[in-house]
DNA sequence: GAACTCCAGTCCTATAGAGGACTAGAGTTC
DNA sequence: GAACTCTAGTCCTCTATAGGACTGGAGTTC
């Protein structure tokens, strides 16, 4: 890519020049120039690289690491962050058994189904559109815990609807950066209250309408595109959370 | 005081110039040298009296207003923070009626009593000492939703444990400011599920043993000292919260 | 081979200075 | 009196430069 093109910050309206700079390095990112987890060139030579003084890069990679686009290790380099680790909804749920290790996860259901309307909205593709639905057990300690439905767009997932099922991992995200590229940089978790079904129940070896906690994720990749949704369910009684307010 | 006593930075070992000044500024703002809500002085004099360049101290500053010490406003000044509005437990629940209006409250039971055990752990204080207990009933629309059991160290809220209780706002931690100084900077929400006693359920308008959502909060000030015990406990249907994964 | 030293490459800290942007109040004009 | 202009005070942006701190690998020593 021809160096001049980034040589003069844009000047937006209403922006400072760092602030632009942040613009146009995130799109750098987002086009895939640099992939996830690899360096990015050092400050001063993407100074120079863009016409700005040494404090003005280091200004714009500040505001891009507060967003999570960007990690910075001193003495090392500048990062594209890699995607989330995927062990993050146990901090939802505290088990007994449940001293840090990562749940044992089996596959119950796998699925190509047409999105219904509610989940396809979420996802943001057209009603109908064919996704991949998933039933998912996690079990700590031998005993079942959360039970989850996953749907996946199948235009990203497709690889991974007909392979063996055995050779799927415990943690997921880590899978899809391997086997799909899908690379999940932040999600949202929507916690709420509600009553086991009697399927969900008998799975997780709890009576029909036990209370339960809820947790519907949606997961977005470094483009903004929502990649998964995931609803978890766990006894209500395990369910804890901390809010830091200020 | 004497300018001279904050010239030269301390240079603590492992601890840049910025950092040092930042625990500095802190302890000046803890210490009341700059009371909440009024200026500070402007970052060119806070520089020169620090004997710092100006760069340097605007990254301590900087650092102060991350951590929520203070604030700053463009071509207005530097603030110490006022505390928390008190308006907070709202986030975590909707109610139909609830369209962002502040609940009205009303003081079921206030008592002097002696901190049992649990109490006085997070709060800090001797097992037995003295505490000002209150139940508290929050409505909205008319409907009783939240029930509260607040516990308050009484060597902070005297004033507040014989006055008419006619008197008391819907918002605490204003009147906590303004009646007994007391500014409540940051708090920690232990968010779990349980079932309403009988008593809690009657006030509520719902059979006893229904879920709930519990939440229960630490609150700190300035100094760091836990100054308020609060568990407030509503419908677990109308439980409802949002967390950014990053 | 294990420990040590050295070194190039990286991000981080600190300084100094000039000008811009925003706020609020005083003064002026009509 | 309402609107406008001016001005002092504040925080914010950008530049330029020098040196420190940390990492990881190459070379050296024993």
């Amino acid at each position: 890519m021809n160096k001049s093109l980034h040589l003069v910050p844009p000047a937006e309206p209403g922006l400072s020049r760092y602030a632009s700079l942040a613009q146009a390095l995130r799109a750098r990112v987002i086009a895939g120039e640099w992939s996830p987890g690899s360096a990015l060139p050092a400050e001063s030579q993407l100074a120079t690289e863009h016409g700005v003084a040494l404090g003005t890069m280091r200004r714009a990679l500040e505001l891009l690491a507060e967003q999570g686009f960007i990690e910075r290790i001193h003495g090392k380099g500048t990062f594209v962050r890699q995607g989330l680790s995927g062990a993050t909804m146990l901090r939802f749920f505290r088990f007994d058994s449940g001293t840090g290790e990562v749940p044992v996860s089996r596959i119950l259901q796998r699925s190509r189904v047409n999105a219904p309307a509610a989940v396809s909205r979420v996802l943001g593709i057209g009603t109908g559109e064919p996704v991949l639905r998933l039933h998912r057990l996690r079990l700590m300690g031998g005993q079942p815990r959360l039970f989850e439905e996953l749907w996946l767009p199948l235009d990203l997932f497709e690889p991974l609807a007909e392979d063996d099922l055995s050779a799927w991992d415990d943690l997921l995200y880590p899978m899809f950066a391997r086997r799909v590229q899908v690379h999940v940089h932040r999600a949202l978790d929507d916690i709420g209250f509600a009553q086991l079904s009697a399927t969900q129940a008998r799975h997780l070896g709890l009576p029909a309408g036990h209370p339960c906690a809820q947790v519907q994720r949606s997961a977005y990749d470094l483009t903004g595109r929502c990649v998964e949704l995931r609803i978890t369910r766990g006894d209500a009684h395990a369910f804890h959370y901390t809010v830091n307010i200020t």
